[in-house]
DNA sequence: CCTACCGATCGGTAGG
DNA sequence: CCTACCGATCGGTAGG
């Protein structure tokens, strides 16, 4: 094999095994997965799967990137085209439901999982949270922002209060639907999202 | 000492592990505990503390049961004399709210943390979590389709809908406290539940 | 409620 | 990427 393709090769494995990171984080939290476990479940050595990345807070780093890769696929990049302002926000709502709506991933949202396990634990994981977490906000707001200025969204609830509500609402869709099996979660999303989201009379 | 005198002091002993699980959940969640780290920060034994409730699940209902009769203590007991309907539904809006402000965990709320770890984790554990929001759910839905029905909301938001949205918006304050250290979360709550409980124009 | 102890698993390293 | 191994800690038990 040359240099080149056992690099290729090295990309690949390391790729399983943050995938498999991230769909076991959503489930059992990050710092409930064991570098054992997912070498198991890879059919790997133990030494294998955390020579990689060094130790077990690069792993966790590394499956935090791979989950914001996720979200710009499934929700960004399937509305970025929309023209920014009120009509972006509302396609943001809808893609935001759909995305809970197909189970991305196994155990419900990422962030929201990482957000709540990690908020009481200082350090490099819980400030990766947090910054992915606040660019999220800082885009909704922006489209907030624009909304108001068109007059298409009522200026006394400014944009820092309309990207609060609409985390909100998917917060409560992604417990519904993962702590009661609650299928209908995602309607009362879209109902609550479309007060919020709704025109000046 | 006689047999009452030693009952006393195992209740009070219990009562001790309990509400260090209880304060310790919220930091490091449910499953983060460890019974030699609780025994440790207590002066107590590992043995010692384990012999209370037989294996962690059962202290970890404990800590549960806590938690619940905390709520109670510090939200609904100071709105429960409010006439039921919209005057009751805003006084729990604003316990709420307070309830979070003031960091009645140390880790933020007990029982939004332990959702969001044990929602992927079936057992006793989870259902006791889910049996405890689904029961706060119902009283605030009460309350609202008694609002509904005295006109005092918008019939058009239903009363599930209605409880649904109240608990997005302390999911959405609790999540930027914690993790934001934001200390304004609390007045966005306060606006956005203003707004959901406001009386038909 | 304690001491003493159990097997299992943890994150991680040495050396190849 | 593997085998072999490390000390630490896990939940839990025996026996008092």
């Amino acid at each position: 094999m040359s240099p080149r393709n056992s690099q290729t090769a090295a990309a690949e494995t390391r790729h399983r095994v943050v995938g498999e990171a991230v769909d076991r984080s959503s489930v059992e939290g990050l710092e409930g997965i064991t570098i054992g476990k997912l070498a198991t479940s890879l059919g790997m050595s133990k030494a294998g799967v955390i020579g990689i990345f060094g130790d077990k807070e690069q792993l966790q780093l590394a499956a935090i990137e791979e989950a914001i890769a996720i979200y710009r696929r499934e929700i960004w990049d399937k509305v970025s085209f929309e023209p920014a302002g009120i009509e972006r926000l509302r396609a943001v709502g809808e893609a935001w439901m759909s995305y809970l709506e197909r189970d991305v991933f196994p155990g419900g949202c990422f962030l929201t999982a990482a957000a709540a396990e990690f908020d009481g634990r200082p350090g490099r994981v819980r400030e990766a949270v947090e910054g992915a977490l606040s660019l999220w906000g800082s885009v909704l707001e922006a489209d907030a922002a624009k909304a108001i200025e068109a007059g298409d969204l009522d200026a006394s609830t400014g944009p820092a209060q309309v990207a609060f509500e609409m985390n909100a609402i998917a917060m409560a869709v992604n417990q519904a639907r993962q702590l009661r099996g609650d299928d209908a979660a995602g309607d009362r999303g879209r109902q609550a999202l479309a007060r919020l989201l709704a025109s000046p009379a």
